[in-house]
DNA sequence: ATATGTAATTTTGAATTCAAAATGCAGTCA
DNA sequence: TGACTGCATTTTGAATTCAAAATTACATAT
């Protein structure tokens, strides 16, 4: 048998991986709301598997902050605080900055061509006011960047704290000032990816980070009362 | 009964924390080396635990990168590959930039003074040859700019990423001229620290990280048939 | 009624068990 | 000799079990 391209491997995945992925997406999109104890008993029934793999996962997870463990007490889903927000971006917003820089060497143009789609896109959906459509195409921008950043292990840290953040995405609606000021942010962000100019993208995408970080603390602030 | 000042909380440690310390600890001093399977029969007698805790420690260290796990086939200590190195460095850097600028806005005094102490010593111990007492000091100081910042998450993404690449430095012997380099690098962060010129001193900490990321890649390289 | 003490129940942490998968080892045949 | 096959052994993944800890419910006393 002559296999001139091997076929890629069978992908197998054990239940404690699928459980991380599962229950990650859960928190994220607010299934499981911040502030709540994890249902251990209640998930394993719901995915029917045993304690074991679930238990592993929350061990994952909590490694990755999305949950929290109180020895003898159990699992929850950690709050997104003011402290935390604060803490979160800076750092998310000085690894966006790197992803910026090493885009701009290591980008192909193809990738460029389809960010400018993806760009152009989301100009469209906020002509259109559909706020799902503009967040599918910000989402894009933001991974395609990454990916051009050839580093994965940027990529997973950035996604790590991400998710994190992400929640108060899903629920802070953003409000029409901030809309506006984001779609101009990203018209200097594909303006500095085509010119290549590093610098200037790594400047931009932390002064959008550090807008994104304001704009969910003021609705933070604002929920404050109605949360407790 | 009026207590004003709370008692910290009895913090309780369950047997997986503990292990993934322990497991931890045992990655990063070279106990177990790079590329090894990890033992899990073994351990499991060594710190007379049941294969569960265990398993769970192993989940959270193959998060963090220090193994990985093939399923039905078991867990083995990451190897450091270049392209490892090449990858986590730029984003420690990074982090460590970010580091040193939130660290001039925030310090105070005595820690400004204790990390002056353990530069002294630094230089002290380069003097006489003493590489543990360097390290040591080298290892302090890194710390103390980083709980300087007061970024919890920044500490962990940061100590995250140095466990991974310690094990190089480890078995790496610091070359002399990269000593030379290093320390000259050093007094650079300390002027810049107390100068609290955040823009220099995170400039001076990715240089710093890159030359190591050099002085790293550059032993690699000479030792790759040695290892294979 | 509120606070304290006690027993029953539930939940958690970790050991054990069990089935599936992988590995190692003979024995067979070219 | 060398590679393939089938069987025994080991290792792994996950369910189950069991003891310890926490929670709840209830009774009693102030």
């Amino acid at each position: 048998m002559n296999l001139t391209q091997s076929p890629e491997p069978i992908s197998r995945r054990s239940l404690h991986e699928e459980l991380v992925a599962r229950l990650r997406t859960m928190i994220v999109d607010g299934t499981m709301a911040p502030g709540m104890k994890v249902p251990e008993k209640d998930l394993c029934e719901r995915f029917a598997v045993s304690r074991t793999p679930l238990r592993e996962a929350l061990k994952v997870l909590a490694a990755d902050g999305l949950v929290y463990l109180e020895p003898n007490r159990g699992a929850w889903v950690t709050e997104l605080t003011e402290s935390e927000v604060s803490e979160v971006f800076p750092v998310l917003g000085a690894l966006e900055a790197l992803s910026g820089e090493l885009a701009c060497e290591n980008i192909m143009d193809e990738e460029l061509a389809a960010l400018r789609q993806h760009h152009d896109q989301m100009i469209l959906s906020y002509k259109e006011q559909d706020l799902d459509g503009y967040f599918q195409a910000n989402q894009r921008i933001h991974a395609g960047i990454l990916s051009a950043a050839r580093n994965e292990t940027l990529v997973v840290q950035c996604e790590a704290l991400s998710a994190r953040m992400q929640r108060a995405r899903y629920v802070a609606n953003i409000s029409e000032d901030r809309w506006v000021e984001a779609v101009s942010e990203h018209e200097e962000i594909i303006a500095a990816l085509e010119a290549k100019d590093g610098k200037a993208l790594g400047e931009i995408l932390k002064k959008h980070m550090y807008n994104k970080q304001l704009s969910i603390l003021k609705w933070l602030d604002a929920n404050r009362e109605t949360a407790a």
